[in-house]
DNA sequence: ATCGTAGCCTGGTAGC
DNA sequence: TGCTACCAGGCTACGA
C-alpha cells in the first residue's frame, strides 16, 4: 500500500533511470490504468512516444514524470502499482499494464494488479498542476500551523480530515493509524473542539513517522509494494498500532482495537487514545 | 458548499 | 478438494 514514503522511494528510484531519456516506444497492455485519457490506449501510447523526460517530481502519492515541452505524464500507485526498470529481455511480469523502452537500452514497466493505479498526460502539467492535492507535510512550503487550522475549522473528525487528500497529501490508512497513535489521539475525535495545537501535534507525528518509513526504504505489509528493483520494505518498519489488533499496545500494554472505517479499519489503542 | 460513502479491481485466504 | 464470501484500500463520482 504505497503511501509518500513509498511513493518518495520509487521517485528517487525512477529520476536515476529516467531523467533525461526518451520513450522509444510506448505499449499499452491493458486500457484501464490510462482510463482518464481521453484518446484511448492507443493515443496515449502515440502522445507518450519521443518524449524526453527532465524531472521526476511527487506530491502526495502523485508522481509527475515533468518533459522538456511542459507536459508531464502523472502516475499513481493506487494499491498496488509498481515501476519496474528492467532489461528488455526480462520476462514481463503477469500484471504488466504498460511499457516504455527508453533510450538508454532499459525498459520502464508499469504493473498494477488490482489496477486503482492510472497514468495520465497532462498538457501544460510539468509543475505540479493538481489543484486538487494538497502541499504534503515534506513540501517546502508546507505551512503546519495553516493546515492544523484549516482542519480545525472543519465539521468531521481527525482521521477523515488525515486522509483528505485536499487538506494535506500522502497519508494513507497506515500512517494515519500510526500517527493518531503517537500523538495519542483517539481517530474519532472530532476535529472541532479538538484544539488546533492537538491537530498540529498528529501532523508532526504523520511527517515523524513517514520520516522514519523513508529511512528505511519504505514500508508494506504485503509484497505488493516494491521499490523499482522489485525489492520489498517488507516489515522493515516497526508498526505500533496498524495491522495489531488484540496486540498489546507497545506503550501501555492495553489491547491494540480494530474498527470499521468507511470500508477499511483503523487501529488505535482503547486506553492511551482517548475520544 | 460540505461531508460521507458506494464502487472500482484482483488475488489470497477463511470457512464450509 | 473446490467453492463462495470476504478483505485489502486510494480515489472519483455522486447523493444527502
Amino acid at each position: 500500500m504505497p503511501e509518500l514514503p513509498e511513493v518518495e522511494v520509487v521517485r528517487r528510484g525512477l529520476e536515476s533511470h529516467v531523467v533525461g531519456r526518451t520513450f522509444t516506444t510506448v505499449a499499452v497492455l491493458h486500457p484501464r490504468p490510462v482510463r482518464s485519457f481521453e484518446a484511448g490506449p492507443e493515443g496515449f501510447a502515440a502522445e507518450l512516444t519521443d518524449r524526453r523526460v527532465s524531472a521526476m517530481r511527487r506530491r502526495g502519492k502523485f508522481l509527475w514524470f515533468a518533459f522538456d515541452d511542459g507536459d508531464a505524464l502523472i502516475a499513481h500507485l493506487g494499491m498496488s502499482g509498481q515501476f519496474r526498470v528492467d532489461d528488455p529481455d526480462q520476462p514481463l511480469h503477469k500484471h504488466t499494464r504498460v511499457v516504455f523502452d527508453l533510450d538508454s537500452g532499459k525498459q520502464l514497466r508499469f504493473i498494477d494488479q488490482r489496477m486503482f493505479g492510472g497514468l495520465t498526460l497532462v498538457p501544460g502539467g510539468g509543475e505540479l498542476a493538481a489543484p486538487h492535492i494538497a502541499l504534503d507535510p515534506f513540501a517546502a512550503e508546507f505551512d503546519v500551523d495553516a493546515v492544523a487550522t484549516a482542519i480545525h475549522g472543519k465539521r468531521t473528525t481527525i482521521k477523515r480530515a488525515l486522509l483528505d487528500q485536499r487538506v494535506v497529501s500522502g497519508i494513507g490508512n497506515i500512517y494515519a493509524d500510526e500517527a493518531l497513535w503517537l500523538a495519542q489521539v483517539h481517530p474519532e475525535t472530532p476535529t472541532n473542539p479538538l484544539s488546533a495545537a492537538r491537530i498540529k501535534d498528529v501532523l508532526i507525528a504523520a511527517k515523524d513517522v513517514m520520516t522514519a518509513a523513508l529511512a528505511v526504504g519504505g514500508t508494506s505489509f504485503d509484497s505488493l509494494y516494491v521499490n523499482i528493483n522489485g525489492e520489498s520494505g517488507y516489515f522493515s518498519l516497526n508498526l505500533n498500532a496498524y495491522g495489531r489488533e488484540n496486540e498489546p499496545c507497545p506503550r501501555c500494554g492495553e489491547p491494540i482495537r480494530r474498527e470499521a472505517f468507511t470500508n477499511r479499519s483503523s487501529h488505535f489503542c482503547p486506553k492511551c487514545q482517548r475520544k
